[in-house]
DNA sequence: CGAAGTCTTGAAGAGCTTCAATACGCGTGG
DNA sequence: CCACGCGTATTGAAGCTCTTCAAGACTTCG
């Protein structure tokens, strides 16, 4: 199963540049064991100095920045696949903190190889470089989103930006995929209450949209629901249009 | 005067690593000429794929995104030793645009020059990615902004973001540092409107936080200001708190 | 079947926007 | 030197989005 999650951080990785047969290899024994977290369970600490950076191999989670007040602001969501904090290689304090929102397993790599690799793999470190610039990307189409978009339009978007990347994943079923939350914890994640979280969802329902029962999203109508989100999955891409089936039928 | 940009740009990349003498020497070779800009001009287009990285020497520039309805929303700002979107030598195209926001001079690094740099000096390739790394978490600092903080919190936030940049670069007199522009401005700058801003002005005006004239932002009272604000300087800083003058009363 | 959790609905209120009108500040030409 | 005019700042008022509180309906599972 890590070798799953590290073949698809190879196939992300890979989209800006290609990997030498060494640089793969080396990617593939730099982690260590897994660990499970239960749902809600921290995983790194705000305000830690993390020895090693986490690949998410099972699950769904999120980083988040807490106010003095309590407040809490979801600042990312990473699938299978996706390195959570790869920047705390380079950051020596953590600005926020990473927690698991679905039952999920991590490996992680110590700093020591990240050091190695970018000692010696001037390329692959290119390449990681590329992943934490993404990511930075993908803050910046949130804080368009939390900024200018609506509750309704920033709902339709995450599910786009959610199922692309899904099915990057591999988790996709046709055009559904599993959303084991409840809508509290959507409303929560998404940072507006439950209920016009449930308003919302009701109003992409009667748009025929799109479907969540249960804990599944069926989209009905992509390209309906891409218009209203204004989704345009560039920001994902990698060089060159690469997509890596990242946009097949968009 | 490039030089003075790139002197405060290893002064930061040095909070997190020291460099070598070599590396100093081949970050001040890099850069070309410097080029005006008049306030409001391009200085990078989204959707360009640009073959050099931007130096902040003089002014203020800031990164932008707009949707399809014209509506735009502000990134970063960044200030004179800044780089504006170091990024984009990792990403092959730019997912939003550069602008001038005061009269402005840039230096670029071409991305050849980045890539000897990775190719060739690890040591400074990780300050620079610890560079990018600091810009992340400043979008991240802005989406708790954007998503939890009230319009007044957020321009008490701002302001005291601005003053601890602008010290860094030599930029404040006192307690006061220079803001060229008109209130309906700074209300697109900050996503919101003119009105609103102006009654949030008012407001720091009456609680004695802060006094807005002419061309002049004056803080009259830090402390109360960074409460409002619920500011914390962690998010500038480097490795083992090393502060390089950002906090020195804070 | 009952109980707990989840979803849905209604209604009042906070924060911000927009439109529209008024006041201020300052440089220019008379 | 003053008056005019234009850009900027300020104020008022209506309206929209989203929040909170409170209650009711539906699910699911022991």
């Amino acid at each position: 199963m890590p070798s799953t999650a590290v073949a698809r951080l190879i196939a992300k990785l890979e989209l800006f540049v290609a990997l030498a047969a060494d640089e793969r290899k080396f990617l593939l024994q730099s982690f260590g064991e897994p660990t499970r977290y239960d749902r809600g369970q921290e995983v790194v600490a705000e305000g830690s100095s993390p020895d090693a950076s986490c690949l998410v191999v099972e699950g769904i989670v999120c980083r988040s920045k807490t106010l003095a007040d309590g407040d809490r602001q979801i600042l990312a969501l990473h699938l299978p696949g996706d390195f959570a904090d790869l920047h705390s290689f380079v950051l020596p304090v953590m600005d926020h903190s990473i927690e698991a929102v679905t039952p999920c397993s991590i490996v992680k790599m110590p700093h020591g190889r990240l050091r190695t690799i970018t000692d010696e793999f001037a390329n692959l470190t290119r390449a990681l470089w590329y992943d934490t610039a993404v990511d930075a990307a993908i803050h910046r189409e949130w804080m368009l989103g939390l900024g200018l978009r609506s509750a309704y339009e920033r709902l339709a978007h995450l599910i786009c930006e959610l199922f692309v990347r899904m099915r990057f994943c591999g988790l996709t079923e046709g055009n559904s995929f599993p959303l084991k939350l409840t809508q509290g914890e959507v409303g929560e994640l998404f940072g507006i209450s439950t209920v016009h979280l449930n308003r919302m969802v009701q109003a992409l329902r009667k748009a025929k949209l799109v479907e969540l029962q249960g804990h599944t999203v069926t989209l009905l109508n992509f390209e309906g629901l891409k218009d209203v989100a204004g989704f345009d999955p560039k920001y994902l891409e990698g060089r060159d249009g690469k997509k890596g089936g990242l946009s097949l039928e968009l």
